[in-house]
DNA sequence: CAGTGGTCTAGACCACGAA
DNA sequence: TCGTGGTCTAGACCACTGT
């Protein structure tokens, strides 16, 4: 085994053994290099190895530091974001930005609507511990937006997207989901504070109504390590038939 | 911006214009470290980059490649495993391994068992392109997995799972599904042909009758770059009532 | 300013794959 | 056996952070 994995290895040890606990800043570079009697080089690939395993987090110009231990945050399908993990007592705070859109062809296709058509859009900021852990674009169409407004006064989050539309008569059909891997773009590394070589996961979620229109888009963004999806379907026949 | 960056942008680019087609060998990192005038370990963390963004692959011993930009397999949610991108006429082959096997805990867990339990275990390999993308672990209790194999009259795959069940008077009024984004653990790397950084995505898929007992479990790994998953539910009030 | 991680070099040796 | 990528070194300079 190369010697970086012994590393690595040593320092998960470390933490496991509770020498290092959590917020602990690591010993420096040139002296875990001393300490193990290797290069710098070479204990800089073991503490990247623990970065991308979401153990440490490295700081340029501060050092690295033990993190958190990733709790997922559980996204259950449903109408609306919802995003919680209800035990553990840590707040989530949501900033909402509502703003009208024109539909560019990733957005439009989502929607099902013509390029250029103008949509509300509701961009939503999920912060925990003080971090981002996703970014929420979800858009409705004009006219049901306004309803939206005028039933609620006010800007609405999750669940209530849900009720405000029922509220204005719009009877949802199907819920469909579609949840993808892939590499953040710089701005969402950015936005999420992500480490280099770590992924998201993309939730898009389209709300149709019974007349075949799409009630409400949403396009969901989330650090891959600490998100879990939930989905349940009850079947078409129940027990009682 | 560094220069690894610089020389990852421009191999990027020459694969864009064709200068590099899908599974041409790019030249040796000697002959990259000579023609950009770098190290040879600044062009392999450029190599890194492009790795870990799919674009290509390496081999120790052989050399690096340009790689089939990766379709991504639709998971859609049902019944039996459902591995399917219709359009493309790449055939995919499965390799079945059935077996019995005593729950270990995260087993038991999942199918809501004691732990110790004899199960039916069906262990799948999907191939694709010569090359593995998923690995399934599906398990059935056993009284249910003899009522299979009678009815059937050979291993069940897929939605054959699901109608087998049927026949055997089993009703689903329910099905669960988790999932999840990670890193591999060394098996599931060295049998998916994972690339260093890569993620899999996990599904963990209870299907539970009306008598409240789950009557299918599956623990699906698959590469996170080359698979979508999609569901799609249909409201409780159909637009009828 | 001092201390930290980020990048880079020139060179060496090792481990693997194919002929 | 030879060419490939994988690991490692000792040292250098740069960029960022906090004082």
């Amino acid at each position: 085994m190369a010697r970086y994995q012994r590393v690595a290895d040593s320092i998960r040890e470390r933490i496991a053994q509770g020498l290092l606990s959590v917020g602990d800043q690591l010993p420096t570079e040139p002296e875990l290099a001393n300490e193990y009697a290797l290069s710098r080089l070479t204990v800089r690939r073991a503490l990247d190895v623990l970065q991308a395993e979401g153990l440490i987090e490295k700081f340029h110009g501060r050092g690295s530091f033990v993190r958190r231990p990733p709790r997922r945050v559980t996204y259950v399908s449903r109408c609306g974001v919802q995003l919680d993990q209800p035990t553990d007592g840590v707040e989530i705070e949501n900033y909402v930005k509502p703003s009208s859109v024109l539909a560019e062809a990733p957005v439009a296709s989502l929607m099902q609507v013509e390029p250029g058509t103008e949509l509300a859009e509701y961009l939503y900021i999920a912060m925990r511990d003080r971090e981002p852990y996703g970014l929420a674009r979800i858009y409705v169409p004009l006219e049901l937006s306004n309803l939206l407004t005028a039933s609620t006064g006010h800007v609405p989050w999750g669940a209530e997207i849900c009720q405000g539309l029922k509220a204005a008569g719009v009877r949802l059909a199907r819920i469909s989901e579609r949840v993808v891997s892939r590499l953040p773009s710089q701005d969402e590394a950015e936005s999420l504070n992500l480490a280099a070589g770590a992924t998201v996961l993309v939730i898009e979620r389209t709300a149709v109504d019974d007349q075949g229109r799409v009630a409400e888009g949403a396009h969901l963004v989330m650090p891959g390590d600490r998100v879990e999806v939930v989905f349940s379907t009850a079947l078409a026949e129940p027990a009682g038939r």
